[in-house]
DNA sequence: CAGACACCAGCACGGTCGTGCTAATGTCGG
DNA sequence: CCGACATTAGCACGACCGTGCTGGTGTCTG
């Protein structure tokens, strides 16, 4: 029984990488199986839609993101020290990726921002999840440097601002300084809230 | 020669609100043709290619962003009254559109961050025309309020982020406070940098 | 008022989309 | 080694895509 899960595996992590160039609603059955070099019916055959695989490869983005970014940091000492590295993960995210691509998630909410269904769904619900990462972190962080009356909340949108501009200056407009502004900035923030 | 004129700014328009929703690749000629109630072919005559009707509707959306936004805080005194009348104006085009789609250019950023081509070229130029406006306005805020040493591609780059935010969490999170916390971490950044 | 021309509908084209059905191939346990 | 079953190819389908051509209908100009 290994087989057809390795070749369904291979599907998803070429369809994840197709979809972070043209969406996952871009993604198209008969480009992707020549991809993996199988028919476009042998494909299919794995997922009984493509809503199905839509699904399959957002999961597969969450499951990567999830150990990139959040669990590598959620290891680390509770405090700066875990919001520093918790932050620079996310930067590497959206950056550093060897297909040259971006954070996947952030072209996912633009493309569903509109589109109800499961799909969009469950983009919300991953959302929501990195939210409290970042939220629960921050509040750590505060507590520990003895800060009080944080606005956690107010903490996360400025957090996510900065991560989501990265992205546009570093994939639209070709930004080489976004890593550095990026920094800055998040140091900024930090300095602000005393943590 | 009105006629003609009339009809292809109605599905230019028509275009620019389907585009929002569903990108400009999304938008189809055939849905389009029956929303504006013309023919597919008698649509198309008006533009010989489909990349044409994209440019025209990108053109469309920069003079629209220009007179609702830029144009308007431009005439107010130089300072950090304009400043903020800048950064209210960008809010209130991500929130405040009647039809509920947000800012399409954050939409098309995304879309378009990897599909070379006329489009994505234009799309560059406006933004940083966009980029270009705030700067000098941001500098003539500094100036005006005695600040030596301000980093105005940083200034920028945060302002930036507090927008693509806000329409993150407004349109794809949905949450109300969305607007209020946009204005905070924008108070935040007046301060941080003394204007 | 008539001729020139802009405007638009009808129709057709090759392609590709997602999705099914059927049959041949492969793989694995007994 | 063989039978059961998972895996995949071949083929077909209706629908829609963007794009042309051709002819008719309107509209403005002289």
């Amino acid at each position: 029984m290994s087989k057809g899960s390795d070749t369904k595996q291979s599907i998803v992590d070429e369809a994840l990488n197709q979809a972070r160039r043209v969406g996952l609603e871009g993604v198209t059955l008969g480009e992707l199986a020549t991809s993996v070099q199988l028919s476009k019916s042998g494909l299919f055959a794995h997922f009984k839609s493509k809503e199905a695989l839509q699904l399959a490869v957002l999961e597969e983005a969450i499951d990567q993101f999830t150990s990139d970014v959040i669990a590598p940091s959620l290891s680390l000492p509770r405090g700066s020290e875990r919001l520093q590295s918790l932050f620079e993960r996310y930067v590497s995210w959206i950056t550093d990726k060897p297909w040259d691509a971006g954070c996947i998630f952030i072209s996912l909410s633009q493309e569903y921002d509109d589109r109800p269904g499961p799909v969009r769904d469950r983009l919300v619900e991953s959302e929501n999840q990195f939210q409290d990462v970042i939220r629960r972190v921050a509040q750590g962080a505060a507590e520990r440097a003895g800060v009080d009356s944080f606005d956690a909340d107010q903490f996360v949108y400025e957090f996510k601002g900065i991560g989501l501009n990265l992205q546009h200056v570093h994939r639209l407009l070709r930004d080489p300084k976004g890593c550095e502004r990026a920094h800055k900035a998040f140091a900024h923030l930090r300095a602000h809230n005393g943590i």
